[in-house]
DNA sequence: CTAAGTGCAAAATATTTGCACGATC
DNA sequence: GATCGTGCAAATATTTTGCACTTAG
């Protein structure tokens, strides 16, 4: 990836901590994954880092889950799951279209917008919490 | 509106002024607005009924935009556009269908989840706002 | 030498909450 | 008089930032 060229040892380390997950974690799950083997890390240094990212178009924030801003390196177009309970964030997978092909110049009309990217995300119950719940 | 009953005059006058704008405000937007009228209204007790309007199905969150989070009183499913410069959330308007109409069942079989909820937001400038960008 | 990256702690921001008081039923 | 709603201020929680120091080129 041309953009991670030059990264510092803790920005690749950031990186590859949030490209190796499909949790979609949060800027502290992060610094705790790393804190042990790079003691000398900061919280700071991860945000900052993360901004980093969004700016280079390496990663987007799925969303803000109960207060705290989710991220994913995985920057193919997809929507989330949230689970309103455990609060798990969920890829889901696209076999087939989700949204017309021409929304986004229906939006850009309706509106009188420019439209750049879009976000999907459903909520609900994840498999385990569904389980738990009692109606 | 039936669970409206029995407002205080406050948590009415807090619910009016979200269900009046478009705008898609945030606690402290709501709590200007009735400020000059309201002199003794707290902020406090603004977002406090904001929540009671979410555990009564009376608004949504919209989203977290730029951290502040966006409210709306109309329930209706639509989707939101944001414009990334000035924040602005406006609604659209659907005229055809955005999402597959089984996309619930979609979603509950390939992730083994209950759906109960969407959330579609689409980014990019407003016409005011691509206007002063400079490209 | 210069610019970039970082630790640390303080600051900024948004939201929640404890407590006492007042209103409502 | 019990419950609900509220003001106020303090507390929380998350994220950002200023500053000094280090490191890489």
């Amino acid at each position: 990836m041309q953009a991670k060229r030059n990264f510092s040892a803790k920005r690749e380390a950031i990186y590859e901590t949030l490209a190796s997950t499909k949790s979609h974690p949060t800027a502290e799950w992060v610094y705790d994954q790393l804190k042990p083997s790079i003691p000398d890390l900061s919280l700071g240094t991860v945000y900052r880092n993360l901004t980093v990212f969004k700016e280079l178009g390496l990663t987007k924030c799925v969303g803000v889950v109960n207060g705290k801003e989710r991220f994913d390196a995985d920057m193919s177009q997809h929507p989330h799951f949230v689970c309103t309970r455990c609060l798990s964030v969920i890829d889901v997978p696209i076999k087939r279209n989700f949204v017309d092909c021409n929304i986004y110049d229906y939006v850009a009309k309706e509106c009188g917008v420019t439209v750049e990217d879009h976000n999907i995300v459903f909520y609900g119950f994840c498999n385990g919490c569904r389980e738990k719940q009692d109606f």
